[in-house]
RNA sequence: GGCGACGUACCCAAGUGGUUAAGGGGGAGGUCUGCAAAACCUCUAUUCAGCGGUUCGAAUCCGCUCGUCGCCUCCA
């Protein structure tokens, strides 16, 4: 069975092949940074992030390329508002999304280039459109894109291009272009914006055309996979694949990928509602960031998915039950013979999670498969079933499955030495039966995240995912 | 108006022609435990938005109806 996504560009799904035998090149569109993304903009990086996550696991050589837009409309006036360079806003936002990637576990991707460092590369780009005939300049400077001149404009939006709507906005569009559906390339020097001085004059770019440039600086004219949300179908992806294939003449992108939106309230997820949600937010109702990856990511990418405090919960219970299951195994200790039924187990679940995962990223029979294997190792634990190099196996198992989920374990696998104290009293009160003490510290030890079950084993502990409140 | 996605239990969500409709959460009861917690066991959809049709057989295919969401405009 091999790895089959639904492209866009056919609307159904392909046997994933990629360009070069062995080595994967896939872009993934990135956070414009004027402010905090929100969850529903990580869910389609969380998404990028499975896909990574799961074909390195296949074992391909995977360059992932993700962009960050610093320089746009957005970031421009709200830089101006606060009376700062660009550049110190989008920095500023850049690190609070880096920061959010990786209390997220997102895989760091290998590049991730910024606009405003890829001026010549986009400049480049728009010589060879305007060399072409596909581009037209304007009085104030500003360079287009001629829709008129690429045919195929419309095909993976599966848009006529002839009966675009025209509405308010399109119509009050400041600059004066041909056509009112041509999209800007370049836009021309306005006092108080920033400009850069290149061959094809001052002026800075549209946003499309970063994505083109970087994307093909880092992959390549022709590449795997290009990911984003279902809301950059039009016209952004659109705009790009027209962009780059008049200009290389060549085929830009082999598979699209979109990922559908997070919903609120039963509404798409947006800044521009209010309607949103930060991870830090969440975390502040005492959530963990794996609890967060796991609700954002454990539903289908193609399918709309509800975000609240319903799957918040269920989330953090999954999470918990995954993280219980960990610990059990590693403080498991029985000398003796195994179980010898346990690498077929193993193997059925390995089996049935690659099958899924190969059907265009199907998570659900995936986790399916975790579920009832995590089922058996504990039924299998709690009959001490298992040798202690079996109960090790299964863990290392779990912890391999886990290199595609990254949902299992908390960043520090260290327990805090003071905690690990508390730990240790807990372990000599219990030794003489002083049950009032042992209590204390369970309940000190739980306020702080840590959760205590008592086994056969001794002490065994895991973090909560859910923080207790109240 | 055009294009697209979707409607499965209390909630989330697999299943897309054939024995008992995955899994997670929640709920009820039980086992274990100093008490807990965790875990395990049992139960929780004769039914898949509705109505027709095709078929020996449909949640799965076809048609219609109702409803929800998205894109067509900055947007993950």
């Amino acid at each position: 069975m091999t790895l089959r996504l639904t492209n866009t560009l056919t609307g159904r799904p392909e046997p994933f092949v990629p360009f070069v035998p062995g080595h994967v090149g896939m872009y993934t569109c990135g956070p414009t940074v004027y402010a905090p993304a929100h969850v529903g903009n990580f869910r389609s990086f969380l998404f990028a992030d499975l896909l990574r996550r799961y074909l390195a696991w296949l074992g391909f050589d995977v360059t992932w390329v993700m962009n960050i837009t610093d320089v746009d409309d957005k970031i421009i006036r709200d830089a101006r508002r606060e009376g700062v360079p660009i550049r110190s806003l989008s920095e500023r936002y850049a690190a609070v999304f880096l920061d959010d990637a990786r209390r997220l576990r997102m895989t760091p991707p290998d590049v991730m280039p910024r606009a405003t460092e890829h001026i010549p590369e986009m400049v480049t780009l728009i010589e060879q459109l305007l060399a072409k005939g596909h581009a037209y300049r304007t009085d104030d400077g500003s360079i287009f894109f001629r829709i008129a001149s690429w045919p195929a404009y419309g095909r993976l939006a599966r848009l006529d291009p002839t009966r675009q709507r025209v509405g308010e906005r399109v119509e009050s569009d400041e600059y004066d272009k041909d056509d009112v559906r041509d999209f800007a390339l370049w836009k021309g020097p306005r006092e108080g914006e920033p400009r850069w001085e290149t061959a094809i004059g001052p002026g800075r770019p549209g946003w499309h055309i970063e994505c083109s440039a970087m994307s093909m600086r880092y992959l390549g004219p022709t590449f795997d996979i290009h990911t984003g949300g279902v809301d950059l179908i039009f016209p952004h992806h659109e705009d790009e694949i027209a962009q780059s294939e008049a200009a290389t003449g060549r085929q830009f992108v082999r598979t699209w990928l979109h990922c559908a939106h997070l919903q609120m309230g039963g509404e798409k997820m947006a800044k521009r509602t209010g309607n949103i949600e930060r991870p830090a937010d969440v975390y502040a109702r005492g959530y963990s960031p794996r609890a967060l990856r796991y609700a954002l990511i454990a539903a289908h990418y193609r399918a709309p998915l509800e975000f609240g405090e319903e799957s918040m919960r269920a989330a953090a219970a999954a999470v918990d039950r995954l993280a219980t299951a960990l610990a059990a195994l590693d403080t498991y200790r029985k000398d003796g013979p195994g179980d010898p039924a346990l690498p077929a187990l193993l193997e059925e679940a390995r089996t049935r999670f690659t099958a899924a995962l190969d059907d265009d990223l199907n998570i659900s029979p995936a986790l399916a498969a975790v579920f009832d294997l995590v089922r058996e190792l504990n039924r299998r634990v709690d009959a001490r079933a298992l040798s202690t190099a079996d109960a090790s196996s299964a863990a290392a198992f779990l912890r391999d499955l886990d290199r595609v989920l990254g949902v299992m374990e908390e960043e520090p696998e260290q327990l805090e030495p003071e905690l690990a104290r508390l730990l240790e009293e807990r372990a000599a009160a219990r030794a003489r039966r002083d049950w009032a003490t042992s209590d204390r510290l369970r309940d000190e030890l739980a306020d702080r995240g840590v959760l205590i079950d008592d086994t056969k084993d001794g002490q065994r502990w895991r973090r909560a995912a859910e923080a207790r409140r109240g």
